[in-house]
DNA sequence: TTTGGCTGTTTACATTCGTAATCATTGCAA
DNA sequence: TTGCAATGATTACGAATGTAAACAGCCAAA
């Protein structure tokens, strides 16, 4: 059922970078993960500072004292935050529904033989 | 196929949602696109003006003179706008493949029977 | 011919975002 | 004990965005 903690706010893509980093292991102090991510995207370990701070007070990471400095946790979950912005691109895009989409990413030859074959069974699983 | 204006530039959804009027039925002058959203989106003309010029900066859309007005029509084409954004998400989200984004609408229970039965019948056409 | 509307253009202004630099604190090494 | 290095907090600053108001040109009605 995945939980909710009340992030209202809207994460940027920046910010989910950074989320991308603690969803895969957490906690873990700024300096760790700028260790993650400051060379792929050309960050100063100031820039994951300012992030940090956003998504905290975005009420997306949760901090806990470790000596003199935080460890970050996310509360916001992936799936979360996958179904959200899922949700949100088709509302604007496909009207709300769901299989609109897909058929635009059939068209756009966007999935591959592998794609369809492997969507097919996870449709058959879920009728099951 | 679909065409392709080199439309580079980044559209918010603001101006998408004025891409939508235009792609709906075009060309139309600013203040029937007005008409279109400005009570759904509580927006004066004046809004929309600015948001025309800037799709018109952002070469999304184009403009021909109708007396002492625009006519204004899109360039970029809803197709291509659509496959674009949905591979920012894909890619973003679930590491650029689709069938993962589909897993997660359907796990999400953002699928409904119907939907499930429209993309079985449109993957298998697609196969054919 | 004057003037009132429309039109597009220019300017405005608060927020958010990307990307940091600087500041203040504090624990540890010398 | 004292100064340095690391860390969170504060401040910065330009670009993009949302949302408009002000302005300038011009056609049509009076």
């Amino acid at each position: 059922m995945s939980s909710n903690a009340d992030t209202n706010e809207r994460i940027s893509e920046a910010e989910h970078a950074v989320m991308e980093v603690l969803w895969e292991k957490s906690p873990r102090t700024a300096a760790e993960v700028c260790e993650e991510v400051c060379q792929r995207r050309d960050w100063s370990i100031a820039t994951v500072k300012t992030l940090l701070s956003r998504l905290v007070s975005k009420n997306a990471l949760a901090t806990e004292p470790d000596g003199r400095r935080f460890l970050y946790r996310p509360l916001l979950e992936r799936g979360d935050y996958r179904t959200s912005e899922s949700r949100r691109l088709v509302d604007r895009l496909f009207g709300g529904r769901a299989a609109p989409l897909v058929a635009h990413l059939a068209e756009a030859e966007a999935l591959t033989d592998d794609d369809i074959a492997e969507i097919e069974k996870l449709l058959k699983e879920m009728k099951a």
